[in-house]
DNA sequence: TCCTTCTATGCAACTCGGTGCATAAACAAG
DNA sequence: CTTGTTTATGCACCGAGTTGCATAGAAGGA
């Protein structure tokens, strides 16, 4: 896939600038693929050109004008035959994973800190997905009758949510681990 | 962090040509960080003009010779200085999230079968996990003292089995969503 | 008035990684 | 004896993504 497909979920959720994605990517939809605001201007260039997006020149107060993307029809099919596509397996990236093996070769303990840090990374973003959860959809302001986005959104946060939960877990274990190792 | 280091770590657990390598991450060490055959030719050359690796020619008896890569002092150091930098955060690249939110716009049920094949992929993987784990971890010809560096690969190995259940629960998860709004 | 910050858009250069293709040694199968 | 498979190494090209830089309107503070 491409960020292409990234940008027209978010824009079919509602449309906005080029300024404005780059912002939803770094949180709601930004918690499952990044882009950068480069890549997105250019991509939605690119989109415009072929006709995936409509642009609508919005004067606004108090701030620059901006460029608002919409979704075309052939958008809308640009996305619905990629969504009928197969996926083919993510290539993983775990940086952490090589670190911890690679500590065999040098000093186990000093990794100590370097997980720890990554430790109160993962809580702090388990609870802002906690809160985002609230907020949206378990707390007294959600949607008594959630409608199939909001479900489909939530099933994704939740996805979220245990893998940062995971998370948290094995790196206590990884914790447990290197100080065994360094009591040796 | 690059390829390098993924590439130096595995050449320290043991030595071995490039062809070698690719099979490696093809499995082992590439469950956490991928790469294909080309790229890693093309950065051992670098390594080895950088003075990171050595090469030693293997005749061998039936198959071509190859060319076996040693890690030198320098590409140690290289590795230690890695190890002593923090990690930024991964950037994460979630295709199916991205589908699930984008099958709002299209048949959330037409999404059931793919799930479905991703639920079984992971299923086999974990698997596979389980029986690498149980040969080279807890099975009965397993070391019955560890050293370090097989405590951080099982500790790694164990993340990846965590990984692996959370996300069949996950998936699961995402099914029982998605026939819940097939029913609408 | 100048400086900084936030909003908003964009170019140029570069690196990384993947796809496709090519070569070659050794053996096995037909 | 040709074809196919496995081992083994490599080049050329292209697209995706990152970094650095540039521009500009509007507001607020020193």
């Amino acid at each position: 896939m491409a960020i292409e497909h990234a940008i027209l979920v978010s824009l079919l959720e509602q449309p906005g600038s080029g300024y404005e994605l780059a912002r939803r990517f770094d949180r709601s939809i930004g918690y499952f693929w990044t882009a950068t605001h480069q890549q997105i201007y250019r991509v939605l260039k690119r989109m415009e050109a072929d006709g995936w997006v409509d642009v609508r020149e919005v004067a606004q107060q108090a701030r620059p004008d901006k460029r608002e993307h919409s979704v075309t029809e052939a958008g809308r099919a640009v996305l619905a035959a990629w969504l009928h596509e197969p996926i083919q397996p993510d290539s993983v990236r775990h940086e952490l994973a090589v670190k911890i093996r690679g500590a065999a070769f040098d000093d186990p303990a000093a990794l100590i800190h370097e997980v720890e840090r990554h430790h109160r990374a993962h809580a702090d973003r388990l609870t802002h997905y906690l809160a985002g959860e609230l907020r949206d959809f378990t707390g007294p302001d959600a949607p008594a009758r959630p409608d199939a986005g909001q479900e489909l959104q939530h099933v994704v946060l939740r996805g979220g949510i245990a893998y940062e939960r995971m998370t948290l877990a094995w790196l206590q274990d990884v914790l447990d681990t290197l100080h065994q190792l360094a009591e040796r």
